[in-house]
Parts: structure tokens; sequence; C-alpha cells
DNA sequence: GCTTTGATGCACT
DNA sequence: GTGCATCAAAGCG
């Protein structure tokens, strides 16, 4: 059920497109959140906008680990963003989620939010995404194949027709490259 | 309907 | 002190 780290052991690029539509499920003490990927994007070795680019710091440490550990880092001092940690141990590669459409845990999912109005799309955007599935720096580091945080399979598969590649989005370091996938036709990506 | 800006941890100059 | 893999409220017209 719960993939394991054989799932993760593949190329950065490929594994950031085998994502879409496998299922992130979240199971906290306030209950279980779930979605499926619809948008994820490939940080590379050698890519200046990539955060292991200059070497190993405190906080891109995790991204050092084994292919399937997370990788969550405080962006702007106020959002998270949630990565897969993909490559081989030591490259610094990874996988960032960007966007889940809600299966399971909706109405958690938009307390979290907190907004006055229950939004559509609780987990459309990176920073979004984790605030909505209660993702945070306490999961940094950790095995991706086990809970309270994992991934399982999604109810059918994604056909390489279905994967729309486009640049990354809001990197200002480097050369933009196409290293953003997600699902043609997909309301619950974060940008068209 | 845009565009601008404030929120602010962490790495780097 | 500056800038970043962000987001939404505020300002503008």
């Amino acid at each position: 059920m719960i993939l394991d780290k054989d799932f993760y052991r593949r190329h950065t690029v490929t594994l950031a497109r085998e994502l879409l539509g496998k299922v992130l499920v979240h199971r906290s003490p306030e209950g279980v959140a779930a979605g499926k990927i619809v948008e994820t994007e490939a940080y590379l070795q050698d890519d200046p906008a990539c955060h292991a680019a200059r070497g190993r710091t405190g906080r891109n440490a995790a991204m050092f680990g084994p292919a399937g550990t997370a990788y969550v880092y405080l962006i702007y001092g106020i959002y998270h963003c949630f990565n897969v940690v993909a490559g081989e141990e030591g490259a610094g590669e990874a996988v960032l989620v960007r966007a889940l459409e809600p299966l399971e845990g909706l109405a958690l999912m938009q307390a979290r939010r907190g907004k006055r109005r229950p939004l559509e799309k609780p987990a459309s955007g990176p920073g979004n995404l984790c605030t909505a599935m209660g993702i945070d720096r306490r999961h940094n580091g950790i095995c991706l194949s086990a809970p309270p945080l994992f991934l399982i399979l999604g109810e059918r598969p994604v056909s390489p027709e279905d994967i729309t590649t486009t640049r990354r989005i809001g990197i200002s370091v480097g050369q933009e490259l196409p290293l953003r996938f997600y699902l043609k036709k997909n309301a619950f990506i974060s940008r068209r």
C-alpha cells in the first residue's frame, strides 16, 4: 500500500513525473488529510535555483539524505514548502510538491487554512499545501515510507499524455528550466 | 481587473 | 543588510 524506498530510487525528473497522480497522506492527531498530487517541480544538481547548489547547510541537510526523505523548509519566514528527496544519496536533488487535489479531510484542510469562507482549493500552491496538510518543520528529514506522512498509489495510473511540462514558477536565480509538471486539465494546479 | 507590498526565518555578502 | 522554490490584503483607477 505505502510506496516504499524502491519507488523513490529513480532519476529526479522521472520521479517528478511519477509523483503526479500519487496520493499524499498525513495522519495527524487532528485527523487524516489526503490529496492527489497534481503539480511538481524538479530541482537538480548544478542548478543555481536548487537549495543544495551551494553545499550543505543546517537548513538543507535533509536534501542530502536518501531518496524518499521529506525535505520541509520555511520560505519568506512564513510558509513551508514540502519536497521529496530524490536522486542518489548525497546528490542534493528533490521534487517540490506544489498542489494537491483534496481526497480526504477537506474540512480539516479548510479549517487549517483558517479563512472566513471554506476554500475550494485549499492545497493549491506549495505554501498553501503545507498549511492545509499540517506539514511543517517537524516533518523535515523523516522517511516518507511510513506514517504519519507517506505516499500511496492513486486510483488510476497517469499516462505521459496527461502531463504538461512548463518552466518552474517563482525562480529568480539562474536559468529557468522546463522542470515543472502538472496534470493537464486538472483544476487544482496553482497556475496555468 | 490589475499591481504593489507586507509578513519574516534563514543563508549569504 | 539583502534576497528568496509564497501568498493574499491593500491600493489603484
